[in-house]
DNA sequence: TCCTACAATAGACATTGTCTAAAGCAAGCG
DNA sequence: CGCTTGCTTTAGACAATGTCTATTGTAGGA
C-alpha cells in the first residue's frame, strides 16, 4: 500500500472508498493525469464515483500539498502526484504528453531585482516546449 | 495609426472594420487581456462585433507572431501584443496582475541533453509568481 | 460596378470545472 | 455492537471559456 494514503490517514483524513481509489489512480501513475482522465481511471475501479468527487479529492490532495497542479496548456489542468521533489515540466506541443525535468541552476536567481517591480517573488515555474519523439516520427 | 495595422496589411490581411478594432484594442493596452476582455472593449468601439470574431482575429494574430498566447491560469488564455520583444512573466498570485520581465541568461541552456528525453526543445516560458506591491501593501 | 472568395454573424455545441440539496456512510461513543 | 453525527458522495444543474457551422455580408480585384 501507498505512502500516500498512510500519510493521509495520519492527517486525518477520513478514508473513503472513493478517495482510496483517487489516491490510488495518482499513485500508480506517474504520468500527468487530467481530472477527466483520473475520473476515467477511478470510474474502471469504482464504478459509481461521481465527477464531482475526483475534482473535490483532487482540490483537497492539492491543498494538502499532496499533489500538484500543473496547467501547460489551458485546457485541462493536470495532477502531478510529484509534489515532493521540486521539477519542471517539458510538453509537446502537438500531443500534450509532459515529461518532470531537473534543470540545472536556478532560475529564480536569473530575475534581478531591477526586474521584480516590487514584487516578494516566491516561486518559478519553467514550461519547456517542443516535439516529443513519438511526434516527430509520425 | 498604430504599426500593428501597417504589418497587418502588408501581409496582405484583408482589412475590416472588425479586425481593426481589434488589433487596435490590443494595439492600445499594454496589458494582458483575456479573449472576454478584449471582445468587452471591442465592443464598446463597434458594438455588432461578434464574440467568434473575436476568437478568430485573436487566433488569426497569434499564428501570424503579432500577438502572443499566455496562461499564467487555468482560467483563460491571455493575449500579450508584446510579441516582438522575447520575455517572461511575473504574476502576482493574488490579484493575478502580470508584469513582463527580462531574466538575464538564457533557460533553454539549462536543459541538459539527459534531460530532454529526445524532445526537441524549442521554447521555454518561465512563470515567476510572487506578491505585487499593491497586495502586499493590503 | 460586379463578382467572388474570404470574413462576420448568431447561436448551438463542447469541454472543463463548480455548486447544491439530498442521501450515504465512517468512525467515535456508549 | 449498534447509534449518531457530521463529513462525504451523488446527480445533475449551472457557469465559464472556447469552437464550430450554416448563413449572410463585404473587401477588393477585374
Amino acid at each position: 500500500m501507498s505512502d500516500l494514503l498512510e500519510r493521509l490517514r495520519g492527517r486525518g483524513w477520513r478514508m473513503t472508498a472513493q478517495r482510496r481509489v483517487v489516491a490510488e489512480v495518482l499513485d500508480g501513475e506517474h504520468v500527468h493525469l487530467t481530472a477527466d482522465e483520473v475520473h476515467a481511471r477511478a470510474v474502471a475501479k469504482l464504478p459509481e464515483i461521481s465527477r464531482a468527487t475526483v475534482y473535490n479529492t483532487l482540490g483537497e490532495l492539492v491543498t494538502l500539498g499532496e499533489v500538484l497542479e500543473v496547467s501547460t496548456d489551458q485546457r485541462a489542468k493536470r495532477y502531478d502526484p510529484n509534489a515532493h521533489r521540486p521539477h519542471h515540466h517539458l510538453v509537446c506541443a502537438q500531443c500534450g504528453a509532459i515529461r518532470d525535468v531537473h534543470p540545472v541552476g536556478n532560475p529564480l536567481a536569473d530575475l534581478p531585482a531591477s526586474e521584480r517591480f516590487g514584487f516578494t517573488v516566491s516561486e518559478v515555474e519553467v514550461t519547456y516546449r517542443g516535439v516529443c519523439p513519438n511526434c516527430a516520427a509520425a
